[in-house]
DNA sequence: CAGCCAGTAAACAGCT
DNA sequence: GAGCTGTTTACTGGCT
């Protein structure tokens, strides 16, 4: 029997099967192999090859390899880098990845603005200047998780104490500047009950001061890495004309209005394009990103929501419903302790289920099972129930993506943009 | 309607 | 003792 994924995170009832106090990280150890306890620092335990493993990095999860940083640092090279695409080219020159504060250009936005050099990005700004200020109080559509991975990664040392990933947070998100403290219990509730995260070995991290350091689990980030590709990054025009006051039970959906939206651009282009620029950008043009000031530009793909509320007013500190959403329609949800969501990822990502033929299986199951984003607590070592890493899947996704973003760029990418196709579609269309 | 998931609040214990 | 940190439980709301 293999401890099957958890989700990100719910409710608890009863005691956490995996992070009991006092016992939780002991039986990490115990799983051996990638299953680290109390983990050391990263750096330490990390292959020799990546001693400071990189968001990249965990795309190939624990066995990644060059591949597919050679992918994105193609997509880098060929696409970014060529076709500059304003917000990721100036928040890579400002070292910030996001910049709320900044005009928000979506992914459409930025392709339109590649493929065609008479609208100029001043242009393309999201509502105008204005709203560039409201986004500094809008909630990004991250959740916790995500945001904490992001911390996290960006961190130098891969690992940041809780307060400094609050830090981070606040500093690249200042909605939560703002925000009821609330969020932090959030942040530590995240922390604790996210299989994603562990924390680091105190005697190696802090010897002194209060708490832990914490770092990502590296058999769950190329989940993490997951979730963040297919969070589902609405498009620009949907945030211009959004509902006055929250989302409420009355108004339709957020994304039913998204959808709504007409644009050649497929969504889930924007999607994996999205999620490539941020990926990409991430880690190699910003290795110290937590050194920087500044939000995070929101702007490579509009990841600021307009909650179109005082963040004080608003307790809910992070994403939005519709983008709640994703993690069933494609994003990965990330384990966490719950018992149901224990029951649900037994359901999902097997490895063997995700080799064995599925002739009922249609894109919602496909994404339910990456969905499921935490492989079994299976050991490599042990073998019984040997997860296998979804490197291939992700990096013929990373290079589904690159094709995307060739295509927004309005190249032709033959293979790249044939091999983009109903798989993605599929992927992202739920 | 049930189930799942993410977010939030709160209680509690341990540590500095 | 205060404050922070970490864990756990309970609940809520949105969505499928």
């Amino acid at each position: 029997m293999h401890e099957p994924p958890l989700g990100l995170m719910g409710p608890s009832i009863g005691m956490s099967p995996d992070k009991k106090a006092g016992t939780a990280q002991e039986e990490r150890v115990a799983r051996g192999g990638l299953a680290l306890g109390p983990v050391t620092l990263p750096e330490a335990r990390s292959a020799a090859a990546s001693p400071c493993p990189t968001s990249l990095d965990g795309v190939g999860g624990a066995n990644s390899d060059d591949e597919e940083l050679t992918n994105l640092n193609w997509l880098n090279e060929n696409l970014l880098q060529k076709f500059p695409l304003g917000g990721v080219e100036a928040s890579a020159a400002s070292g910030s990845l996001f910049d709320i504060e900044g005009e928000s250009r979506s992914p459409r936005v930025l392709a339109s603005a590649a493929s065609s050099s008479s609208v100029s990005p001043s242009s393309l700004l999201l509502g105008g200047h204005d709203k560039g200020k409201d986004l500094l109080k809008s909630k990004p559509p991250f959740s916790f998780s995500l945001l904490i991975y992001m911390a996290i990664e960006q961190s130098p040392g891969k690992s940041l104490p809780v307060k400094d990933i609050y830090g981070w947070i606040q500093k690249h998100f200042p909605y939560f500047s703002n925000a009821p403290a609330g969020w932090k219990n959030s942040v530590r509730h995240n922390l604790s009950l996210n299989k994603c995260f562990r924390k680091v070995d105190k005697s190696l991290a802090k010897p002194s001061g209060k708490g832990s350091l914490w770092c990502v689990d590296p058999e769950h980030r190329p989940y993490l890495l997951q979730a963040l590709k297919k969070q589902h990054f609405p498009p620009v025009n949907a945030f211009r004309t959004p509902p006055a006051s929250p989302p409420s039970a009355s108004s339709p959906p957020r994304h039913l209005v998204l959808r709504e939206q007409t644009c050649p651009i497929k969504d889930s282009d924007i999607d994996a394009a999205a999620a490539m620029m941020l990926l990409n950008s991430a880690p190699e043009l910003h290795a110290d990103r937590y050194e920087q000031d500044g939000p995070i530009d929101l702007s490579c793909r509009n990841l600021v929501l307009d909650s179109g509320g005082d963040p004080k007013q608003d307790h809910t500190y992070s994403s939005l419903p519709s983008l709640r959403r994703v993690p069933r329609s494609g994003s990965a949800p990330l384990p966490s302790h719950s018992p149901r969501a224990h029951r649900a990822g037994s359901e999902g990502f097997h490895s063997d289920e995700d080799s064995e033929p599925d002739a009922g299986e249609d894109g919602a199951a496909v994404t339910k099972r990456v969905g499921h984003s935490c492989p079994p607590r299976a050991t490599p070592t042990l073998g019984k129930r040997v997860w296998h890493e979804p490197r291939v899947e992700v990096d013929e996704e990373l290079k589904e993506a690159a094709g995307s973003l060739l295509h927004l760029a309005g190249l032709s990418s033959e293979g790249e943009t044939t091999c983009y196709s109903a798989k993605s579609a599929k992927h992202n269309r739920k």
